[in-house]
RNA sequence: UGAGAUAUAGCUCAAUGGUAAGAGCAGCUGCCUUAUACGCAGAAGGCUACAGGUUCAAUCCCUGUUAUCUCAACCA
């Protein structure tokens, strides 16, 4: 039996399906685990898919990006447990079930009960698993999903109360009144995911205008009426006005002009900065005196400037009076959002129809005015009979047609009838009205449309309103500091997303709105009294068991939904005998102090059930308190997800880490790019160029297509996903490494050998070219370890993939073969074997992490079968066994051959046509003797017969001069460029001098300076008369010159090749010994005569003979030895 | 609109404050050398996006511009 299989040829989606099938039948994720135990843990938190979607070529990016260091670390030994999730609440599934349903949001409740709806969420979310775990099977993603954390589970739940309830005894959740985005027609707040649905923002053009507010501050002068000059994109927000903002350190100005409508003389302040968007210069050569109402030309002039600081406090009187607000109002006030890159510089702010303004308000003491209700009208009180009528849509968008052409008609009546309007030909929108009414009132400074991005309902299409409504905060602004503060203990890959995206998202960090008014996810355990006077927040089962036995007990409540609940009892069938989710939560009443209290009727945002993870895939802190509390599996040493997923996962497992355990969630975290098409586009299934998973990794394999995706960008590079590539891949990595074992395999077996790890030739011992493929292999070791201990597995396949071509294959075993292949079993050639054997195992185990089917495979042929690389312990770089000097020597030799070749390339003299020399001119000792070490290499690679080392009392060597900036440019300075141009001048007189006496010294612009030999580099370039290639500081020459002997010799070459190739073509084995006739050739007799010992023992000819003719039979054939010779030839088989 | 990223050979990506900026692929040329034609070798291919600045020296550091991508979005 053959110790080292031996193939046909590479098939890695089959090797993927071997290697997958012996997992799942050794349990080898099992024990990758249990072989670790009690070894330092390395954390790992996997965050939750939603299993409603497809999985995508992205996800498989992700995972190969989170599985490559779990599984590098447990090769280091670490114990790397790893739970799936999943993530099963929120919009994406409600609205995919309202779509298969075929009823809207407002539908639930009425066509379709809430309890039932649920059951259709809860059935729906899981509809992919299977496909999810095809998946993550088939890519060789190693997690637990035989016990995965679920959000929508109630032991879940539980933690997740647990964490609001310990916010909200912190006193770190609290209801707010806040501007949120609301869409008045579908009658709902939006939440930024609705927002940012695809198409929601659109351009529309509005009707802007520049109000005029009167002021009577002292601060103005009292000659003229003085007015702030502020501008809006929506004029129906200025009944609602109540203040006005400045930037503190903006200029602002006093102007004397006049009313551009009506003629008046008005003063006006506005910012410096944007005098020039509404005077016109020209209007400076006009006199006041000679302007008249309607010229074009309007003068001005400036007459005081102020800093915003100094213009806050003033006081304006009220624009539009329809309704007076309670409170203070009509202040200037200092925001910190103003600029001056539109409008006015001074910012008209309503309180409850934009979320500055609120802010602003609130911080100033401003009271507000809400003069729109929820269907998007404007209250009964805004009306006065002309250009208002009270209770109207202040957007167009909102009437139908028909209501349109009815408030068209009225408007036209109105309008016409009190002199406004001649005759009005179209619908005027309410912001126009009220253009047209500040006009009229001398309010007016300058109107125009605007055309800017706007959000829309993507449900309605309606434009939305920024509307004050309630919601359950978590207080995250005021804790800004502690995430600033904690954020930098985390390594963050690239780091720029967390000192940038991150780092900035939370010095700006707004409290968290975690309402939600929908119906499938996990309800707010907070219940209140009418009077919002009492409440309670619910942190556990057992608490809300008492609650409500307290609440029967008061008579609030007849039966208790949790009766079967047994506290204590962990059991999956204790938490499977209730359900907290809608509507069940909602029919709970509880009781506090005589008062009956009610559930908060919201959801919680979904992120914060996967920010929640850490601690409710534990069911901390009813179980496993001891793995949070004493950070035994907390906080994760490692996490990586999309970049999209820092303002997601990324931040709330950041924010609930932060305010509940004042610790960092994760230690390390990788943000992956995107994966774009081959062309640079998003991939989209609208577009068909979406790359399906299944099929990609069935037609590769999961490891080339995993290597392709991490060696070809940065992880946090977007990825333009190709096929071409991973063919490159399959072809380059997997084909020449696959070769490369070929090669292993077959003669070990046909040597009987097999590695006893005992009993190894020790490495000092083997020859130069093992001792250096070692060390090379020592160098990989360490730098892809260091790699992937930085979290850049890129640079880790790349340093691979570098070693097995350039190296391993094209060097080490391409210089090797003949050992492998002359004679009998001996040192060398067990050295050999071991060396190969060696490189092998250990790229098993390096690459492992990354194409983890391939190098089972590997590592299982080279081992025996059974045990698995991936239950290994990574070998550790032994510096003994590295030398840097071999290194450099044969990277010479490397180089020198290329050059050769490159000559024989340009002379069009092939490589197996063997020549005579080179010649290598050396101007020191040490050069020589790094060459002389792999002088034979270079030889046999080459095909010359030997090296001449020349130096100048030999032959004339013409020499270069290169300077050393680096130390040079430290020592010149400025006269860097003339000691350049001098030395190219003088290079022969300064080598010449420097050779003598190791120094140079010349004079510039009166100071000296010497150069010194670490100033220079002499490097020989020519040897005139010579065939001579350089690269770098090296220079070989090849004498070309062809003697008789050389040629034949080269025929015999020649003449092997062929044998060897109709050996193989006759299927002979590489051992089989063979009787070859060639018929008599004049220009070929000679040079086998006198190569015959040569030809025999290449193509273990037996007997060779010459004969006159041969006759035309199956076995004889005839070849061309060089262009000119051919002739017959018969090969047999002897046994 | 803001924030972040990217811009190097036809394509995908490296590298470096210092003389001639490297690989692979594609194309070109030549090669089937007992592991590999899914291979090997060779040649060619670049004002390192644009404009400034710092420096003796910039592809690299800084500023601005442009383009592309992502995320965020009430900025009047």
């Amino acid at each position: 039996m053959k110790k080292y299989p031996e193939y046909k040829k590479l098939d890695l989606a089959q090797i993927s399906k071997d290697v997958l099938a012996f997992w799942e039948q050794d349990h080898t994720f099992e024990k990758s685990l249990s072989s670790r135990e009690g070894q330092t843990p390395w954390v790992f938190y996997e965050g939750p898919p939603s299993a409603n979607g497809l999985p995508g070529i992205h996800h498989v990016m992700a995972r190969s990006i989170k599985d490559i260091f779990c599984r590098f670390k447990t090769l280091q030994g670490h114990q790397v447990k790893r739970k799936a999730g999943w993530d099963t609440h929120g919009l994406p599934i409600e609205l995919s079930v309202e779509k298969s349903l075929g009823i809207t949001k407002e539908d639930i409740g009425k066509k379709i009960s809430v309890e039932q709806y649920n059951i259709e969420c809860r059935k729906d979310v899981m509809k992919y698993t299977d496909k999810w775990e095809n998946v993550t099977k088939i890519m060789g993603y190693w997690v637990d999903m035989q016990d995965p954390y679920i959000t929508y589970d109630n032991k879940y739940i539980e933690s997740v109360w647990w964490l609001l309830s310990n916010l909200y005894n912190k006193n770190l959740l609290y209801k707010g009144y806040t501007i949120q985005p609301y869409s008045p027609a579908a009658g709902t707040g939006l939440s930024s995911a609705e927002l940012n649905q695809p198409g929601c923002y659109r351009n529309v053009k509005d009707r802007t205008a520049v109000a005029m507010f009167k002021t009577s501050d002292t601060l103005f002068g009292t000659d003229l009426p003085t007015y702030f000059l502020a501008w809006t994109t929506t004029p129906w927000t200025l009944p609602s006005n109540t203040a006005l903002a400045v930037g503190a350190d903006i200029e602002y100005v006093l102007v004397k002009t006049f009313n551009p409508y009506s003629g008046i003389p008005v003063q006006v302040v506005l910012a410096k900065d944007l005098m020039g968007k509404y005077f016109n210069p020209k209007a400076n050569e006009v006199a006041f005196n000679d302007y008249k109402a309607g010229d074009k030309l309007i003068p001005f002039e400036e007459i005081n400037t102020f800093k915003g600081r100094d213009l806050a406090g003033c006081r304006y009187e009220q624009l539009l009076p329809y309704v007076t607000p309670e409170g203070d109002a009509f202040k200037v006030v200092v925001g910190d959002f103003v600029t001056t890159t539109d409008g006015t510089g001074i910012v008209h702010i309503a309180p409850s129809f934009g979320a500055d303004d609120f802010r602003v308000a609130k911080q100033n003491g401003i009271s507000s005015l809400t003069l729109v209700d929820k269907r998007g009208k404007f209250l009964p009180e805004v009306k006065d009979g002309i250009f208002l009528y009270g209770e109207e849509y202040v957007k167009e968008a909102y009437l139908t047609d028909a209501e349109k052409q009815q408030a068209f008609e009225q408007q036209k009546h109105i309008l016409e009838a009190n002199g406004k309007i001649k005759e009005l030909k179209v619908y005027l929108s309410v912001d126009e009205r009220i253009v047209l009414k500040l006009q009229e009132e001398n309010k007016l400074f300058k109107k125009e449309t605007y055309e800017h991005s706007y959000p829309h309902c993507w449900r309605t299409d309606k434009p939305v309103l920024y509307y004050p409504l309630d919601s359950w905060f978590v207080k995250v602004a005021d804790n800004r500091e502690k995430l600033v503060k904690l954020n930098q203990q985390i390594n963050w890959k690239p780091e720029a997303t967390g000192t940038g995206r991150f780092g900035n998202w939370l010095e700006n960090a707004l409290d968290w709105n975690l309402s939600r008014s929908r119906f499938w996810g996990i309800p707010l355990p907070i219940w209140q009294s009418e009077d919002k006077t009492e409440s309670i927040c619910i942190g556990s089962i057992e608490q809300l068991q008492n609650e409500i036995r307290n609440a029967i007990s008061k008579g609030v409540m007849n039966a208790n939904p949790l009766n079967d609940f047994k506290p204590g009892d962990m059991s999956a069938e204790n938490y499977n005998t209730f359900d907290l989710h809608k509507p069940y939560a909602d029919n709970i009443v509880l009781e506090k102090n005589g008062k009956p209290l009610y559930r908060e009727s919201d959801l919680i945002d979904v992120w914060f059930d996967s920010g929640a993870m850490p601690y409710a895939q534990l069911h901390y802190p009813f179980e496993n308190k001891a793995l949070i509390d004493e950070k035994k599996f907390y906080p994760a040493d490692f996490i990586a997800e999309g970049v999209d997923q820092t303002r997601g996962w990324f931040y709330t497992l950041h924010v609930i880490g932060a305010l509940c355990f004042d610790s960092v969630a994760y230690k390390n975290v990788v943000s992956n790019g995107l994966v774009l098409d081959k062309n640079g586009n998003k991939m989209s299934k609208r577009l068909g160029n979406a790359v399906d998973p299944v099929e990609t990794i069935e037609k590769f394999g999961a490891d080339a297509t995993r290597w392709y995706m991490i060696a070809n960008a940065a992880p946090w590079d977007n990825l333009k996903f190709d096929m071409e590539g991973i063919s490159e891949v399959q072809r380059k990595l997997f084909g020449t490494l696959y070769n490369t074992y070929s090669f292993f395999s077959l003669y070990a077996n046909v040597d009987n050998f097999s590695v006893d790890k005992n009993n190894m030739v020790p490495v000092s011992e083997r020859v130069e070219l093992d001792r250096w493929i070692i060390s090379k292999l020592q160098t990989l070791l360490e730098e892809a370890t260091a790699f992937y201990e930085s979290f850049e597995p890129h640079r880790a396949a790349r340093a691979i993939e570098d070693f097995v071509d350039e190296h391993l294959s094209n060097w080490y075993v391409r210089l090797s073969r003949r050992r492998f292949w002359k004679g009998e079993m001996s040192r060398d050639k067990q050295a050999a074997y071991e060396t190969l054997y060696t490189c092998l195992s250990t790229l098993a185990q390096i690459m492992s992490p990354i194409a983890p089917f391939f190098a089972d495979w590997l590592h299982q042929n080279l081992n025996g079968q059974g045990g698995s690389v991936h239950l290994t312990y990574l070998v550790k770089m032994d510096a003994a066994l590295q030398d840097k000097a071999l290194e450099e020597r044969m990277d010479m030799a490397q180089k020198i051959s290329s050059m050769i070749l490159s000559i024989r390339k340009t002379e069009k003299l092939k490589v197996r046509q063997p020549l005579q020399r080179i010649q290598i001119p050396v101007l020191d000792k040490t050069y020589q003797e790094k060459i002389e070490q792999v002088k034979d290499l270079i030889l046999s690679e080459v095909n010359v017969k030997e090296i001449e080392f020349v130096n100048e009392s030999q032959t004339q060597i013409v020499k270069q001069l290169k300077l050393n900036f680096k130390t040079l440019g430290k020592k010149c300075g400025k006269h860097m460029k003339a000691v350049q141009a001098y030395a190219g001048n003088h290079s022969a007189d300064i080598i010449q001098q420097i050779e003598k006496t190791g120094k140079y010294s010349l004079t510039l612009e009166g100071d000296e300076i010497v150069l010194e030999t670490e100033d220079v580099e002499i490097i020989p370039v020519d040897i005139p008369g010579w065939k001579v290639a350089n690269s770098g500081a090296l220079t070989v020459a090849l004498d070309i010159t062809l003697s008789e002997p050389l040629k034949q010799e080269g025929l015999a070459r020649e003449l092997v090749n062929r044998i060897q190739t109709i050996r193989k073509e006759i299927g002979l084995e590489v051992t089989d010994k063979i009787l070859v006739k060639i018929q008599q050739n004049s220009s070929l007799d000679a040079a086998i005569k006198n190569n015959l010992s040569y030809i025999c023992s290449e193509t273990l000819t037996s007997d060779l003979q010459l004969v006159a003719s041969l006759p035309q039979q199956a076995n004889v054939s005839n070849i061309e030895v060089d262009e000119l010779v051919s002739t017959l030839i018969s090969i047999e088989k002897l046994n």
